[in-house]
DNA sequence: TTAGCCTTGAGT
DNA sequence: ACTCAAGGCTAA
């Protein structure tokens, strides 16, 4: 499931389809990554996206026009620059819009120009979400300041956002429009209100549209995507009369039907692989794939929303539907019972609407919802690392399982793993074709799933996917390595143990609602309540939809409220809609049995190391302090690195508190499973972890952790050479080059465990004197950095290029841009990265598509260090803009955070070198899932935590423990990036965002 | 519609 | 024979 290769598939195939009707390849980067056109046919995936953008669209609009509307006023603005995404979805747009359009257009530019647009990028990344309910602001005119301008367009853009949805809203009413179908949210509409349209006609089953979608994978017929379109057409078809099946198809069959995009590798694999290409050299798939999109762009549109909600399922129910349409299955299945169905979804969506109406607003502040959000962290989606998930999971206990979303439940996490451990090539989910199969649970889903056939991944998978594929050049490089790292990577069960560990607090509990499981239903362990609803809503394609910003938060007191949000939660948490049986068949057991069965297996396993470890620590503390062996020195006891400092330097810094670096080194150290344990242990106070426990950190610290081998000791591998002085603040250089690439420290060595080695390392990395030397290890790190300057010049070219050659012109196309230009130069960054560069594309690809927005944050906030105001944010390209945007978006309080955390670095003094300590920490994160060097990577991990421990002890013996404090931010910056992601994301699905490229690809990696 | 409890039935 | 996840049933 979680493969990131099928998580791109879904997202490919919303991205094709968009960016098909759309537009253009914008963005020189686009062109350069072009996606990998996967799976965008899926009917099931449109299905099961339509749905949820169905939701969405209502919960935002009211649909009426959409088409109609927004096509013409687009497309007249057209000129001006709109969004493409509207553009795309509709083909016109009624005149009126655009002024708007193109005064945010102009705004944009002028901003853009100024590099505003990469604050703005930013913001967005993280506001975007809340722009929505804030439409008010107006943006003030008149003045021409960067600002101001920059304000414009993001009001302009807001109120296009707005414009837009309810014009595509209304559009839906009209079905009959060339595009495929109407919109999503029509189909919500027509659902809810119990148009026929929603039900299908009986003999309809078959027929039914894509729309209906989730649901119709569940219909033992197959329909036709085309159906979709119109429910009440019935022959929609696209407006290019292509079938929406075949689009299914061919992402089942063909590896790209798209042409270009098909063999395009995805952009990141083009990266990865390629490296270097510049912008300008990409190819620009687009064209191709644009023409697909055309007629069809509503669908896509719709699809894409959908998407967002949850990009597996999609993805899966996109191949299922496929399958069931053609499967056997379906045939099988007697028509009865679709009826039956339909006239239970009728009740059901009548009943929906009823709640939807009767919906009380939600009182949610912003605030209230991005926190909620962030907790949730829905985008991470599965394909995201166990991290999150434990994090879910830790949020749970703490908050109460608000979020949960991003990590799919265990299953995900278990499943992945599982595979990967199981089969190296393991394919990932055979969700897909069992859903297809449906209702054949039984046996024959095993057979011959998507992701069992190669082809179908690699379609699916999309670009990422296919970087494996092709990717050997790391690969290869690294045999030598491999061995050693492979050896690692089987230790990652004890990670994976520890993570379950921590989940298991938790995981008595639902990951959708809190509420007690009552075992394993629909691939993970949930509630009744839980498991009833996400069969009712499956089986019945019930179409919900949030009234508020689809940020309801779900517990057991009020997982009632809002369907939508619950539903969501539901896919986000990982329950796999293959799991509902379309023939309704009951007893017997579908393929996931094993699945549960390991998962059990493991958790009970990590249960059992924890405890172990919990009984050592406490040991070690009763005894006085030699920890045990294997087990986290750390966590202990260990002596004040900074302490050990001072003393060496003959002083101990003021007010220093011996015992508050050892907790919270610790703390980071600690992944999140220890935290857990550890709060248990009285070790003192925690740092603050994230807010309340909200999110459990990462595990930054090295994958230390976990449980036995996990934390390898790596010897030392930093060496302090003398070398630089420090790095005081902000000395950018890079200087010299590493000395050695990879120590053989580096490699696999878990061994050593009695060692409190770090402890032993931390001495040794000192230099026990006073003179202060920056490790080696950050001083090969900085090696592969590149000047700040070189990519301030970089990004304002780009954005000169953009606006004046490309004569960009849509806003958030332009933002867009300007942050795919930061992942297409994170990217490159990052090829070439100490480490990094060693990991298989496969790892790379992985790590990648999981901390880019991370790494965006990071930047931007480093940036801001250095601009020393709150009041502006500074851009990439250096521009600086007000950073009052942020709140127009109604991203206020990722403003405040992101305020809060550059105050608190600044405070903290945070110089270049750590920064890019902290940069390598978020990228060489052990916790991804199905990493194959995960030991290598945890040991890099652990090397550089090492590292900046012993540099922050050294250089900033007098901050108080400041390394603990800027780890401390690396949890913060993860909720923002979701954050962030989230109205990426947000925005993509109301087609605001420009296809094809790096970012889309990005984003839906993640929610995979 | 929800959600707790009941019935199924392949897998073991 | 037992397990237990999936579907069904039905008060509330
Ligand atoms: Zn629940
Ligand atoms: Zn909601």
């Amino acid at each position: 499931m979680e493969d990131t290769l099928v998580e791109k598939p879904l997202s490919n195939p919303i991205d094709h389809g968009l960016a098909r009707e759309t537009e253009p390849p914008t963005g020189s980067i686009k062109s350069l990554f072009k996606q990998a056109p996967v799976d965008m046919n899926l009917p099931g995936g449109f299905e099961f996206q339509n749905t949820q953008l169905h939701n969405m669209d209502q919960n935002i609009q009211e649909p009426q026009s959409f088409p109609s509307s927004t096509g013409q006023s687009i497309q007249g603005r057209l000129n001006a620059p709109c969004f493409d995404v509207q553009s795309r979805s509709i083909q016109e747009r009624p005149p009126p819009e655009r002024n708007i359009l193109q005064e945010a257009q102009h705004a944009l530019q002028e901003a853009m120009i100024q590099g505003a647009v990469k604050n703005v990028q930013k913001t967005l990344d993280t506001l975007r979400y809340d722009g929505r309910k804030s439409r008010d602001s107006t943006s003030p005119k008149s003045e021409h300041g960067v600002v101001q301008n920059v304000l414009k367009t993001l009001d302009t853009l807001q109120r296009f956002e707005t414009q837009g949805r309810t014009i595509q809203d209304r559009s839906f009413p009209q079905p009959k429009n060339s595009e495929t179908g109407q919109s999503l949210n029509q189909r919500c509409f027509e659902t809810q209100s119990g148009s026929a349209s929603d039900l299908p006609s009986p003999q309809l089953s078959n027929s039914q549209t894509i729309q209906d979608l989730n649901l119709q994978r569940y219909a033992p017929h197959g329909r036709h995507i085309h159906e979709l379109q119109s429910p009440k057409t019935n022959n929609s078809e696209n407006s290019q009369g292509v079938p929406l099946q075949r689009y299914g198809q061919n992402m089942q069959d063909l590896p790209s039907p798209q042409s270009s995009t098909s063999d395009n590798v995805s952009n990141l694999q083009r990266f990865t692989q390629q490296g270097s290409r510049s912008i300008q050299d990409l190819p620009s798939p687009q064209s191709n794939s644009k023409e697909d999109g055309r007629s069809i762009s509503s669908h896509h549109f719709e699809g894409s929303k959908l998407t967002e909600l949850s990009s597996k399922d999609v993805e899966r129910l996109a191949s299922q539907h496929y399958d069931v349409s053609s499967g056997p299955s379906l045939h099988q299945q007697p028509n009865n019972r679709d009826d039956t169905i339909q006239q239970r979804q009728n009740h059901a969506q009548r009943f929906e609407m009823q709640n939807v109406r009767a919906l009380p607003v939600s009182q949610h502040t912003d605030m209230i919802s991005m926190q909620n959000r962030i907790n949730s962290q829905q985008f991470d989606s599965d394909n995201v690392q166990e991290l999150r998930r434990v994090q879910r999971n830790e949020l749970h206990d703490i908050q109460e399982r608000l979020n949960s979303q991003r990590s799919p439940g265990f299953d995900g996490c278990d499943i992945q793993k599982e595979q990967n451990l199981d089969d190296s090539l393991g394919p990932p989910a055979p969700d897909v074709h069992e859903i297809i199969h449906d209702g054949g649970d039984k046996i024959r889903d095993d057979t011959a799933t998507e992701q069992d056939s190669p082809v179908s991944r690699s379609s699916h998978h999309g670009s990422l996917c296919d970087l494996n594929l092709v990717a050997n050049e790391n690969t290869e490089e690294g045999d030598d390595h491999e061995s050693q790292r492979r050896d690692e990577a089987s230790s990652s069960m004890g990670d994976y143990q520890f993570q379950q560990d921590v989940k298991m607090g938790i995981e008595e509990l639902c990951p959708v609602c809190g509420d007690k499981v009552s075992g394993y239903h629909y691939g993970l362990q949930t509630c009744e309540s839980c498991k009833g609803f996400f069969k009712r809503t499956v089986q019945n394609k019930k179409v919900y939809s949030c009234v508020d910003n689809r940020t309801c938060m779900i517990d057991k007191t009020q997982r009632k409220r809002c369907p939508y949000c619950r539903f969501q939660k539901c896919l986000s948490v990982g329950m796999k809609l293959e799991a509902v049986r379309a023939d309704r068949m009951r007893g017997g057991r579908n393929k996931f049995g094993p699945m549960y069965k390991r998962d059990r297996a493991l958790k009970q396993q990590a249960m059992r190391q924890r405890q172990q470890l919990l009984a050592q620590c406490q040991m070690s503390l009763a005894n006085g302090m030699s920890p045990p062996p294997g087990f986290d020195p750390q966590r202990d006891i260990k002596p004040d690195p900074q302490l050990l400092m001072a003393m060496a330097q003959g002083a101990v810094p003021p007010g220093f508190n011996p015992n508050m670096f050892p907790q919270s080194s610790m703390a980071h150290f600690m992944p999140t499973q220890d935290n857990h344990i550890t709060s248990n242990n009285n070790h003192t106070n925690h740092s603050q972890t994230f807010g309340g426990g909200m999110m459990p950190p990462r595990s930054i610290g090295g994958g230390a952790g976990q449980g036995g081998d996990s934390h390898s000791n790596s010897p030392l591998s930093n060496n302090i050479s003398g070398g630089p002085p420090p790095g005081g603040p902000h000395n950018q250089q890079l200087p010299h080059a590493p000395q050695q690439q990879y120590p053989g420290n580096m490699l696999p060595r878990l061994p050593s465990p009695s060692l409190p080695h770090q402890q032993q390392q931390l001495l040794m990395d000192l230099p026990g004197t006073a003179a202060p030397v920056v490790p080696q290890l950050i001083k090969d790190l900085l090696a592969s950095e590149p000047s700040q300057e070189d990519i301030k010049e970089k990004h304002s070219s780009f954005m000169n290029a953009l606006i004046s050659q490309r004569g960009e012109t849509n806003p958030m196309h332009t933002i867009c841009k300007l942050i795919d230009h930061s992942l297409f130069m994170l990217v490159e960054w990052a090829r070439s990265a100490t480490f990094f560069k060693e990991l298989k594309v496969e790892d790379q690809m992985k790590i990648l598509q999981n901390c880019w927005s991370e790494v965006l944050i990071l930047d931007f906030v480093h940036r801001q260090l250095g601009s020393g105001s709150f009041d502006e944010i500074t851009l990439a390209n250096g521009t600086k803009i007000g950073i009052s945007l942020l709140q127009k978006f109604g991203l206020g309080d990722i403003k405040d955070r992101l305020t809060d955390m550059v105050k608190k670095l600044q405070e903290l003094k945070l110089d270049y070198n750590e920064y890019v300590c902290l940069k390598f920490l978020i990228l060489l994160n052990p916790d991804i899932m199905g990493l194959q060097d995960r030991g290598y990577i945890e040991q890099c991990q652990e090397k550089i935590n090492t590292a900046l421990l012993n540099y922050c002890s050294c250089f900033y013996p007098h901050i108080k423990d400041k390394f603990g404090q800027m780890l401390l931010r690396l949890p913060e910056i993860r909720l923002v990036s979701i954050r962030g992601e989230e109205v990426l994301y947000y925005k993509h699905m109301n087609g605001e965002l420009p296809e094809q490229t790096l970012l889309m690809e990005m984003l839906h990696a993640k929610r995979k």
